[in-house]
DNA sequence: TGCGATTAAATCGCGTGCGATCTATATGTA
DNA sequence: TACATATAGATCGCACGCGATTTAATCGCA
């Protein structure tokens, strides 16, 4: 099956596609790249998304409870949170009762937004991409697993 | 199952994966995580250690080539090729028959630690997180063709 | 041959991820 | 109460990804 044009610049494409690591950055990748027009329109970046949805199905959490969701510390999240509230999507609050924690909060725009990207997007991409319910959660079973995995050898 | 734990930070842990995007965007995280000490031996981050292994598998390729194997573009590699190339892991030089086009070449040494990457690595890896070669082949083969569907559908 | 269009790579700015460190608050134990 | 320890976030620097633009070389076609 080589072609003429598989001898050029396409020679080895996936030339990678043995290491499962590289599967899962590869696909990651590609949803980047298939979301990013998508949340465009709601100025929103990916990780931006998911602390979107999370609010959306608990607001009111703290900076680490969101981290515990998308396996991210601080470091990474107080800035992004900090850009959602620049954006007027959520509100940041020291608690009252223990000063060392912040309270994230969506706002009335927010909560309109999480409803949207929740909802609409995920389902508007899926059917674009032609794969069914029944595959995705099989493929997402394995990759939580695999994930779990990954977790306790690191 | 209910723990008590689970009532505070841990309460939500794993309330989006439901969704297939986080669970292949959560996995690129613990596999990079998991890659990270192994790297850090040889001073490499993951996506170069991926220019490497494809350096191992076909030597003196361009800047183009290279992204056709990784789905990335001069905008990420050149500055990833010149830290390499800083690092005496490889060459980059201009093609004397079409000066556009830059060759990257693994120098003496870039071919050694090529080598060590391409096999102690991901062995290493994969037996101490407990996944059979047959899985990995299986979950792989959905990753590569959801890929190709997302890559469609942009 | 000449000149616009195409191509390969480089550059720039911004938003992640993350190791390392810092600050501020809370906790526990003498 | 006092002081060491622990915890939650924040800050900083660096290396990706990537959209947008730029530069330089080649191609195509009259």
């Amino acid at each position: 099956m080589t072609t003429p044009a598989m001898t050029t610049e396409n020679a080895a494409r996936g030339a990678l596609d043995d290491f499962l690591c590289f599967g899962v950055y590869s696909t990651g990748l590609a949803f980047n790249r298939l979301y990013k027009p998508l949340l465009d329109r709601y100025g929103l970046t990916y990780p931006q998304y998911l602390v979107m949805v999370a609010l959306a199905r608990r607001d009111d959490q703290t900076v680490g409870e969101l981290g515990g969701q998308l396996f991210l510390e601080s470091n990474t999240l107080t800035p992004l949170i900090k850009r959602l509230e620049a954006a007027g999507f959520v509100t940041r609050q020291r608690d009252t009762a223990d000063e060392r924690v912040v309270r994230v909060r969506l706002t009335q725009r927010g909560q309109s937004v999480a409803q949207d990207v929740s909802t609409c997007v995920p389902a508007e991409l899926m059917e674009a991409v032609g794969i069914s319910i029944e595959e995705i959660a099989a493929l997402n079973q394995s990759l939580v697993t695999l994930r779990e995995k990954l977790q306790r050898a690191a």
